[in-house]
RNA sequence: CGGGGCGUAGCUCAGCCUGGCUAGAGCGUCUGGUUUGGGACCAGAAGGCCGCAGGUUCAAAUCCUGUCGCCCCGACCA
């Protein structure tokens, strides 16, 4: 392609409503425009590099046996009100009525495709003959977000490769997404991402059901935590944390309980002021209901719960905080004075309250805490559990190393899903005895163009993007410095011509500007290799030839420059590959 | 949806507090010339419903009210 018939508005400034990395520098380069929050028009250039990482996408999942289809945007609402999804997804879902003719009909635009997939198997798959198999599609997806942000990365509108599986019992579904995990392993890889496997929650099947993909990055949404000892990842939600000590007896140097006044003190900053004491020797009591039962739950002071966590450890579908009428049954006293001496309710703990010694709690007394507070002497437990959020070098639960909290981009989710939808849409099929039995299900998501926003994210440095060759919108760069220059032009037609003859995606800078605004605009857009023809080089009878991410250019002799680039991107594209899992 | 910030030329911004000549600068665009290896220089030109609506005033980019949009923090996010 020539620059001068193409579409690349380059920009010189950064656009004052965008702060993160990939948004800047997709902007600046000339990926993306903003039609409005949370969408965005692909350029040109951003749409190569999107088309590149689809192509790769399919490879694999055509690789991994997964069979292409394309299912419509539009969606009959009443789909999502048989699977429940109507309410769940609440205003996330964008839908709407049309009129035909003297009707109303009630529409959405799809958010996800589990719905339509499923009917449709329902209705033509019927034996267990015909089973496994796994579908996908690559498709725009609509979520109404509330606060569209980060650029191209939360939108409301996105390109989606999402691909279900469907099988007759739980051994398939395994067999299934083992194979899609380790198809993504290689599209991320193929990418050019640094990404990270992590468990994530698992909804009803539970143990390994469900694996994010996340590539780690400062402006990441989501946290995660990993060892980079053992390997082990997971989601912030997910995390465990490994041993920590604490027994369950009064320590030897126990003071004796206290009642101190603390008015209006009713958080663990206010009273850690207020008795000049830390928080990690204070006792957060949380008093929630769980499943309509009232559960006091005991989290060190400078800890955060972590419900899921505490959900699992009760065995009880939901939690929540309770209200204040529950707090003062239970404790005899107003919010912010709760603690687990003579309190009425089940008392559940995490290990690290276990540890303190001489705590500070609340006295379930208006206005007052209770210092010199041991466990075993002043409350009793008959076990501890993990309640609360990993912390940045808490031990990990495999090896016992410290861990490491980072920030991460969702591109992929993997995810057992059971029979929820199989058996909401009747999606059945007959085993060899002629029994009926909903179809087990898994679905496996890909934000692609996540993976292009993550891959901005993450590889730049202060000039601009840098591509791998694998998503690079062109990989090759050609740069005439003098366009009116006769041997400079015809040179630069011919290393455009041949390279483009042999199956390689080349941009010829034919535009008749200076060198220097040449050179940092082939820098921003982030080509992997740049062909500079001109002045110097070429009365030496000499092209350069230089990698974005080198600091030198090489000279090559022009005669043997085509076949010096043939060779470089070979070797390049085998050095990309080698990071490529089996 | 709560909190904060911002809407002036394609981009970055000044002017607004303290109302008053024809609304400014840099970059970009166009014309001509000089230049030509890391975002050149000179001369000229085009480009603005100062987000929109209403109000106050002799007079509004500027003050007031409303409204729309965008960004950030939080809540939410199968």
């Amino acid at each position: 392609m020539r620059w001068t018939k193409t579409f690349i508005p380059t920009m010189k400034e950064n656009p004052s409503d965008a702060e993160i990395p990939s948004h800047q520098l997709m902007l600046r380069a000339g990926l993306i425009r903003q039609l409005m929050a949370g969408a965005y028009t692909y350029l040109p250039l951003g749409w190569r590099s999107i088309r590149k990482a689809e192509r790769i996408v399919r490879e694999e999942m055509d690789r991994a046996g997964g069979i292409e289809l394309f299912m419509p945007a539009l969606q009959p609402i009443d789909l999502f009100e048989r699977t429940g999804r109507k309410q769940a997804f609440g205003n996330v879902l964008i839908n709407f009525h049309v009129q035909r003719g003297d009707r109303k009909v009630h529409l959405a635009l799809g958010p996800t495709h589990e719905e339509v997939i499923t009917d449709l198997v329902g209705r033509h798959l019927n034996s267990y003959r015909q089973l496994p198999i796994c579908l996908y599609q690559i498709q725009t997806k609509f979520r109404n977000e509330e606060r569209p942000r980060f650029g191209v990365l939360r939108t409301s509108e996105f390109i989606m490769k999402d691909a279900y599986s469907f099988g007759t019992d739980l051994e398939q579904l395994n067999d299934v997404y083992r194979q899609m995990y380790s198809a993504y392993c290689r599209i991320f890889a193929r990418c050019g991402l640094t990404y990270l496997a992590v468990e994530a929650e698992s909804g009803p099947i539970g143990g390994d059901a469900s694996h994010e993909f996340m590539v780690p990055a400062n402006n990441g949404e989501d946290r995660i935590v990993h060892c980079a000892a053992c390997g082990y990842a997971a989601n912030l939600e997910r995390a465990e944390t490994g041993r920590r000590s604490g027994s369950l007896m009064s320590p030897a140097g126990a003071q004796a309980i206290e009642k101190v006044a603390t008015p209006q003190a009713t958080s663990i900053e206010q009273v850690s002021r207020l008795l000049k004491c830390r928080p990690q020797q204070m006792i957060k009591t949380l008093i929630y209901k769980a499943d309509g039962k009232s559960v006091a739950v005991l989290i060190r002071g400078d800890h955060e719960a972590n419900e899921a966590k505490i959900r699992r450890a009760l065995g009880v579908q939901a939690i929540e905080l309770a209200d204040q009428k529950t707090i003062g049954e239970v404790t005899g006293a107003p919010v912010g004075f709760a603690g687990p001496v003579g309190i009425q309710c089940e008392l559940l703990a995490d290990h690290d309250v276990a540890a303190i010694a001489n705590a500070i709690t609340g006295a379930n007394k208006a206005d007052a805490h209770l210092t010199g507070v041991n466990l075993g002497r002043d409350y009793q437990l008959s076990a501890t559990h993990d309640l609360r959020m990993a912390l940045d070098g808490d031990p990990c639960p495999k090896c016992q190393a410290a861990l490491k909290l980072v920030h991460g981009i969702e591109v992929g989710h993997v995810f057992k899903l059971g029979t929820k939808y199989s058996v909401a849409l009747a999606a059945e099929f007959l085993d060899e005895k002629e029994q009926r039995h909903p179809m087990v299900m898994g679905c496996y998501g890909i934000g692609v163009n996540r993976i292009v926003a993550a891959l901005a994210e993450t590889s730049f440095d202060e000039n601009g993007l840098i591509w791998p060759l694998s998503l690079a919108p062109y990989e090759v760069l050609v740069i005439p410095l003098n366009v009116n220059e006769q041997e400079t032009m015809s040179l630069a037609e011919r290393f455009y011509a041949e390279l483009t003859e042999s199956g390689i995606d080349v941009l010829l800078d034919d535009r008749d500007a200076r060198a220097g605004f040449k050179f940092k605009d082939a820098d921003l857009i982030g080509i992997p290799l740049r062909i500079v023809i001109g002045g110097k080089g070429l009365k030496e009878g000499q092209v350069e030839i230089r990698w974005r991410w080198e600091a030198q250019a090489v000279k090559v002799p022009i005669g043997e420059a085509i076949s010096a680039v043939r060779e470089m991107l070979v070797e390049r594209r085998a050095l990309e590959a080698a990071r490529v899992p089996a």
